[in-house]
DNA sequence: ATGGTTGCTTAGCAA
């Protein structure tokens, strides 16, 4: 089973590129963030004509989340429980295969110390919350998005440059260490231990050619969804084409 | 320190 995260950005442009990246991937499940797009408008016919159901969460200008697989995924959850009416649309989970994916599209602060650096933490708090009370640590579950930090100094281009910015400011490395707590595992780093790869580059400054990036999307499995992993990998090449995402999609495959 | 780019929406914000 290959489950997949991509921060599309927008999937109204990315909406070709998405298409051609699945039909020669053809993981079970794709969890995309940033779809920008209401459901509404959500383009579920071009995804069920190369075999692909889709469970969306999105908003208007900013966030959205989705999972699409190729069979049909049962008990979606739109939000956190403790979300309010007009919260922004940044998880959705839903079972596919047996395996409980939860999507998240966690904020990414602006900047350190600002009001959005504080939703931040909050946010990641929440997360934590739920997971405590809505999943199971000792069933199979994927905790997969954008994730907007870099765990470690060996997820960041240059390490010195970025000390204490956001995305890699320790407050936020903190709480999403307090995630990943609750019960999971890095399966990228399951399988790549080496620094100088990245999932993210800045449009701007020819961030991507020089490899200027940072490793901000992940999957974290269960201990016993972890432990069926096979292997892990960053597919860079959506990065180079015209009209890219500034993230790249990252895949795990199970054998279940 | 600033600017560099993209997307959505319409000059400015978010990333």
């Amino acid at each position: 089973m290959k489950i997949a995260t991509w921060n599309v950005n927008s999937i109204t442009v990315r909406l070709p590129q998405a298409l051609d990246w699945i039909e020669a991937n053809r993981p079970d499940a794709l969890c995309l963030q940033e779809t920008k797009c209401v459901d509404e408008k959500f383009p579920f016919d071009a995804f069920r004509e190369i075999g692909y159901s889709a469970e969306v969460f999105g908003q208007r200008t900013y966030n959205g989340v989705a999972i699409l697989s190729l069979s049909p995924a049962t008990g979606a959850q739109r939000g956190m429980p403790d979300d309010d009416a007009d919260a922004q649309k940044r998880l959705i989970a839903a079972t596919v295969n047996g395996v409980k994916i939860v999507n998240v599209y966690i904020p990414n602060g602006g900047e350190v110390g600002s009001d959005k650096y504080q939703f931040k933490l909050e946010w990641l708090s929440r997360l934590r919350k739920f997971l405590d009370q809505s999943c199971d640590a000792r069933r199979p579950l994927v905790l997969c998005g954008d994730f907007n930090v870099a765990p470690e100094d060996r997820d960041v281009h240059d390490p010195d440059l970025w000390a204490g910015k956001i995305l890699c400011s320790e407050p936020e490395r903190a709480a999403l260490q307090n995630v990943r707590e609750w019960g999971l595992i890095d399966v990228f780093r399951k399988h790549h231990e080496e620094s100088g790869l990245f999932s993210w580059w800045d449009y701007r400054a020819g961030a991507f050619p020089r490899n200027h990036g940072l490793r901000i999307d992940h999957l974290w499995a269960t201990a016993p969804l972890a432990e069926k992993c096979a292997d892990a990998w960053i597919d860079k090449t959506p990065r180079a084409l015209p009209k890219p995402s500034d993230h790249v999609p990252v895949m795990a495959e199970f054998v279940i």
